[in-house]
DNA sequence: GTCACCGTTTGATCCAGGTCAACGCGGGCC
DNA sequence: GGCCCGCGTTGACCTGGATCAAACGGTGAC
C-alpha cells in the first residue's frame, strides 16, 4: 500500500542491482557491526554467494507471521519493526532493528512475527538452508549467531520488565535511553535521539496508547528532561535524570 | 532462608554425591529433552567431566542479577523462576524453567537476571569457559544451543505480546495453556496443569497483582472453563474455550 | 484437638492509563 | 495561495486492574 512503483520483495523487482556479490559484502557498511564480521575477508565470497541484496520501501511488510520461514535477514540500512498481532488488531511491536541487526531466529517452521520497513530499508536475504550450510563451514559465524541470540534474549528480558512492571513515564524514559545507546549511522555522538518510527509504533512497542506516549513526552519536556526537534528527533537534556526515572528510582 | 541444613550452592555442601559423572549423564532423565541430547552416548564422558550436579533447596536463589556470570546451568529436576527486580521491589518473572531447560544465555559479563528454585531443584552446573570449550569440540551441541536460544526468543516475543496487549483474563488463559503444553515429568497426558509456583509468582510473571490473578481464576472457574484441585493444580475443562480467550478472540 | 501462620480469596475503593473527541500543524497537491 | 490529509497534541471522562483491608482455609507445631 503506497508507492506506485512497488519494490515488493516477492514481486521480484525489489532486488538491488549488486554490481558484484563479492564487492557487496566487502563494501558493506554494516558488516563491522553485524554477525557477518565473523567471516574473514578472504572468505567473503562464500558469504556473498548466498546473500541476496534487497531494498524494501517504507511501510512494506516483508515477513508475515504464520508464513513458512524461508529466509534469514541482515539489515544493512534503515529501520525495521518486528511485531505480533491479535485478531482484533491489537499489536505488540517486539523490537526495532537497525543496520547490523540480524533477523529470523525466533522461528519454528513458520515465522512467529511480522516485519515491516519503517523507512527505506536495505537488507541481505539468505535462504535458510544455505545459511545453515554456511554455519557448518564457519563455526565462528555460528558462534556469532549464538552471541546475537543471547543479546536479543537479554533485550527481551529487559522489555518484559518494562511491559510488566514499569509506569508510562519509566517506559518512555527507558525507550529514549535505549534508542540513544544504539549506533545510529549518521548520529552525532551525544544526546540527540532520532526516532524514525511514529507515535503509534512507539505506543505499540511500549504497551501504551498513542495519547499516553504523547502526554508523557510532553511532561518530560515540561520537566526540562528533553527537548523536541520536530516530532522525530528528541534531545536528551538530562540523561542522568532520565536514567533515574527509567530504572525505577524516580519518585515523581 | 529456611531449611536448617542448607543446601546452599556457594556454601559447598550443595553438591550432589554423583556416584560417577559418566553414569550421571547417561542416566539423566532430562537428557532426551535437553540440549545435552546433541552429545552422543559415546561422548557423554566429555560432557560429564565438565558438569557438576547440584541440588538447590526451595526458595533458594542461585543466580544473582549483576553478579559475574561464571556458570551455565541445565535443569534436570524441579522448577526454577528467572526474574528481574526494580529498586523499589517491583519484580518481573521472565520465565519458569523445568527439567530439560537450559539457563545462562541471556548474559553479558554479569547475569542480567536472578534465578531461584521454586521446589527442590536438581541441575547440572557448567563453568562457562569449560562448556564453551566443549562447543568447539561438538558443533552439534552448539547448534542445539542456538536452537534453544531461538526457542526462548520465540517464547519471549509471545510473552511481550501478553504483557503489552492482553487483558488479565487473556493472560491467565494463555498462562494455563502454556503450562499445559509443557512436558511435566509425571504429568498424566490431558488437562490437569500443575502449578508449583504460588499466586505471587504467577502475578509477577503475568504483570498482574496477586489479587487480580486470584479473581481471574475464580471467574474462569465460575464460567466453567477450569476446575481447581487444591490451589496448585488446575484442570482445564474447556481447553478450546481457553484457547479462544488466550488468543484474544474472547468477547466476554 | 487447637492454635498460629501463611497463602489465597473476596470485598470496597482508587487511580493510571485507556477511550472518545476535538483541535493544531506541517507538507503535498492543485 | 488555499485546501486536504495524516500525524501529533490536548482535553474530558471512563474503566480495568491496583490498592487497601478483611476473612478464609489448610498445614504444621505442640
Amino acid at each position: 500500500m503506497m508507492m506506485a512503483r512497488s519494490n515488493a520483495l516477492r514481486d521480484g523487482p525489489g532486488r538491488w542491482p549488486a554490481a558484484s556479490p563479492l564487492n557487496a559484502c566487502a563494501a558493506c557498511d554494516a558488516r563491522p557491526f553485524s554477525v557477518c564480521s565473523a567471516i574473514h575477508e578472504c572468505d567473503l565470497g562464500r558469504l556473498a554467494a548466498v546473500a541476496e541484496i534487497v531494498e524494501i520501501a517504507p511501510g512494506q511488510t516483508f515477513v508475515d507471521e504464520g508464513e513458512a520461514a524461508r529466509h534469514f535477514f541482515n539489515i544493512t540500512r534503515g529501520t525495521v519493526k518486528i511485531f505480533k498481532l491479535l485478531p482484533d488488531g491489537r499489536r505488540q511491536i517486539t523490537g526495532f532493528l537497525d543496520a547490523g541487526d540480524f533477523l529470523g531466529l525466533a522461528v519454528d517452521r513458520t515465522y512467529a512475527f511480522s516485519a515491516e520497513a519503517i523507512d527505506t530499508v536495505r537488507l541481505c536475504r539468505f535462504e535458510r538452508p544455505k545459511l545453515i550450510g554456511l554455519l557448518d563451514e564457519f563455526p565462528a559465524f555460528e558462534r556469532q549467531l549464538l552471541k546475537w541470540a543471547s543479546h536479543e534474549l537479554l533485550a527481551a528480558q529487559n522489555q518484559m520488565l518494562l511491559l510488566g512492571r514499569k509506569t508510562a513515564r519509566e517506559r518512555v524514559a527507558s525507550f529514549l535511553l535505549t534508542r540513544n545507546r544504539r549506533r545510529c549511522p549518521g548520529r552525532v555522538a551525544g544526546t540527540l535521539v532520532s526516532l524514525p518510527m511514529n507515535r503509534t509504533d512507539i505506543g505499540d512497542y511500549l504497551g501504551l496508547t498513542i495519547e499516553t506516549v504523547s502526554r508523557t513526552i510532553t511532561r518530560l519536556k515540561r520537566d526540562g528532561l528533553i527537548r523536541l526537534h520536530g516530532s522525530d528527533a528528541i534531545e536528551l537534556l538530562d540523561p542522568a535524570g532520565l536514567e533515574t526515572i527509567a530504572e525505577g528510582f524516580g519518585a515523581a
